[in-house]
RNA sequence: GUCCCCAUCGUCUAGUCUGGUCAGGACAUGAGCUUUUCAAGCUUAUGGCGUCGGUUCAAAUCCGGCUGGGGACGCCA
């Protein structure tokens, strides 16, 4: 049975590399109806963080991946130790200033790659490597050897930065007696300026995609499509649905450069296919966070508001200034309005207020029907009050369709906020 | 410096294994339609097999050189 794993180190944020590992790790598990397991490599007690341990753990299962079993690094500190005696005992390590240093026994090394086939190394950068620090803590390659063989994983699934780390592990497990997992190194992302995607290039962790207000199945949809493909033609694919026909050998070997317009695109699109009452508790969510809702928002209105907005969000985000005005009145006549404000329509105004006062059903064919004849009984053509109008409500002058906007303000609010615009014009 | 990986539109990719269909799709960009602003949507256009050589009737596809890009060389992981 297939059994693979994920293994981040807790000294950071879970990042967009990292997560695509993890991503193919777990779609390549349960392609295969095999185990997915997770294990914390925090032998560096400097620097793991039980804050960052955390954050890793929710970014994947936010990302929507789970995993069978999960290990710590830190708690078997003597499996490590009672390995390196082994080595001691049939002469492939020794102590030395209180570390363990093993002896690599090079002969020529073939991996046979899942990914990119054979790979050959015909030579070594050094001729021993410490396993065991001296401090009692084991060095990544050992520990990595050690728990990969004793979890009984059968592939190795893990970044491209780690080929030159397989044939020093092939050598450990060589000297140990242990069997060689089958090992596939799936290629980096890039950043867009084509070297690593670091710091450098705006935000790289999975939470911070969260806190833009990226949908997390946007994301892992993105992730699975760099340096895969589900074929066909397809982009917007599932996680349930990749899981099906993802294999780790159709994963390509060139590096992919991260795309912000083409995630951006894909997160409107998520946004799109989702019904309005999902919808709405994502945004809700996304807001509580945010702390952007005054009290009193009822479920209802919110999910008209979603309504109103989700065909023009790209990310979650967007909402908070452009739908402010659905929730808040103290907003300002934004710069750029003044072209459409200089002229002065105040009777018109006033004449379309008492019109939609006059409306027994507030809703949208009943304004739009009542808005266009008030239009044309004024001399008017329509958009020659839309503007205004949209403006009067917002303090915009663009966003969602007007007459779904006032029907979503409801009657009182729209008329309320005609009567602020004439206010202001007979104020300059 | 040494070792290793990679190479199709600007970007992500299909096609490469098993040579032969105008090299297909998506994002982005341009134009048009629609319109109540902005988007969205629809139609459409621009744009690519890094280079040199070899094998072959035929090369994006197989082989080699070159060039270019990336990665690794910690008592970090």
């Amino acid at each position: 049975m297939v059994k693979v794993r994920f293994a981040p180190s807790p000294t950071g944020y879970l990042h967009i590399g990292g997560a695509r590992t993890c991503l193919f790790n777990w779609l390549y598990a349960r392609a295969k109806k095999g185990k997915f397991i997770l294990r914390i490599e925090d032998t560096d007690l400097e620097r793991s963080k039980k804050e960052y341990l955390d954050e890793i753990l929710e970014s994947i299962r936010w990302l929507g991946l789970d995993w069978d079993e999960i290990y710590y690094q830190s708690q078997r500190f003597d499996l490590y130790k009672q390995y390196a005696q082994k080595l001691i005992e049939s002469g492939n390590a020794y102590q030395k200033e209180g570390a363990v240093f093993f002896k690599y026994q090079f002969s020529k090394i073939e991996i046979n790659d899942l990914i990119r086939g054979k790979i050959i190394f015909t030579e070594l950068p050094k001729e021993e490597e410490v396993i065991i620090k001296s401090d009692g803590s084991p060095t990544y390659n050992f520990s990595c050897v050690i728990d990969d063989a004793t979890m009984g994983l059968t592939h190795v699934i893990r970044g491209e930065d780690h080929i030159s780390n397989t044939p020093k592990q092939i050598l450990m497990y060589k000297a140990l007696g242990l069997n060689t997992p089958e090992f596939a190194h799936v290629p980096l992302i890039l950043s867009p300026d084509g070297g690593r995607l670091s710091k450098r290039y705006g935000a790289t962790s999975i939470r911070e995609y969260k806190e833009a207000g990226y949908l997390a199945d946007a994301i892992a949809n993105y992730l699975s499509l760099l340096s895969w493909s589900p074929g066909n033609n397809r982009e917007i694919i599932s996680l349930d649905s990749a899981k099906e026909i993802f294999d780790i050998a159709d994963v390509n070997k060139t590096g992919a450069e991260f795309s912000l317009e083409k995630l951006n695109w894909l997160n409107s699109e998520y946004i799109k296919a989702k019904d309005t009452k999902t919808l709405a508790e994502i945004v809700a969510n996304f807001l509580k966070d945010k702390k952007f809702l005054p009290e009193n928002v009822s479920q209802d209105y919110l999910e008209k508001v979603t309504q109103l907005f989700r065909d023009r969000l790209v990310k979650l985000s967007d909402f908070l200034d452009r739908a402010r005005f659905c929730f808040y009145d103290d907003y300002v006549y934004a710069p750029d309005t003044q072209e459409i404000l200089q002229n002065n329509l105040s009777k018109q105004i006033d004449a379309l207020a008492q019109k939609m006062s006059d409306i027994a059903d507030f809703n949208k064919l009943a304004i739009e029907t009542e808005f266009r004849a008030t239009c044309t009984n004024l001399g008017l053509k329509t958009k020659e009050l839309v503007h205004p109008v949209r403006v009067a409500l917002s303090g915009n002058r663009v966003g969602p369709g007007l007459f779904e906007t006032m029907e979503v303000l409801g009657k009182n609010e729209v008329v309320k906020r005609l009567k602020r615009l004439i206010q202001y014009w007979q104020s300059t």
